[in-house]
DNA sequence: TACGTAACTTTGAAAAACAAAGTGCTTTTA
DNA sequence: TAAAAGCACTTTGTTTTTCAAAGTTACGTA
């Protein structure tokens, strides 16, 4: 019996990318603070945690301004959709693995 | 919307070990070559992550002999299992979340 | 007696994670 | 109008994690 883990995504290893990924696959955009609230994280390593989602191009950004103040959104991108979908799929088959 | 991690467990976060507890979990005990040929890693690496469980007493090891060779098998725990359950149902509920 | 196998432990290096402080820009407040 | 604060980072430096490779002990076999 061998597991199939080459679905398994090294970019959703850790735990606050994952949350991430999970949040902008379920909300189709999230902006930096609400992210960091919900996280609750500092912003510093949030914004590496983005950034490795960014360069793996699994996630995009947009800036804008909400009335007079800056706002980043995240989105996931088509990318980013299906590599989680993969995650999850070898996650999946992890845990009804049988005998 | 909180997402609620709590139940997430930094001793199933690495790719490795959580492929060691899904294995004991689905076999009742597994050897330590067994683990080494199915998880393709060198076997102190695999030792050292097996330890990691042990520590967590989230497995449990049986030394004998299978002939005149020296066999450690290893085992979850009831303990692991509820563990490694409870982890599973945080990574569900991460999955299945909703706005 | 040298070699092989099992199951480690130790060593050391590389990578990852993180907090904290610093940055540049703008806006709000005293 | 000067100081403080918000936003979204980047940089710095430390700690933690991961890993391969080599060393170890104890047996068994050629």
């Amino acid at each position: 019996m061998k597991i199939s883990l080459e679905q398994f995504d090294k970019a959703f290893e850790n735990r606050i990318r994952l949350q991430i990924m999970s949040v902008l696959v379920a909300n189709e955009s999230y902006d930096f603070n609400s992210l960091k609230d919900l996280l609750d994280v500092t912003d510093g390593n949030l914004a590496s945690h983005l950034k490795a989602l960014e360069k793996e191009e699994y996630i995009q950004v947009q800036k804008s301004f909400i009335g007079r103040k800056p706002n980043t959104k995240y989105l996931a991108s088509e990318n980013g959709r299906a590599a989680f979908k993969l995650h999850l799929k070898a996650l999946e088959n992890l845990i009804k693995q049988q005998k």
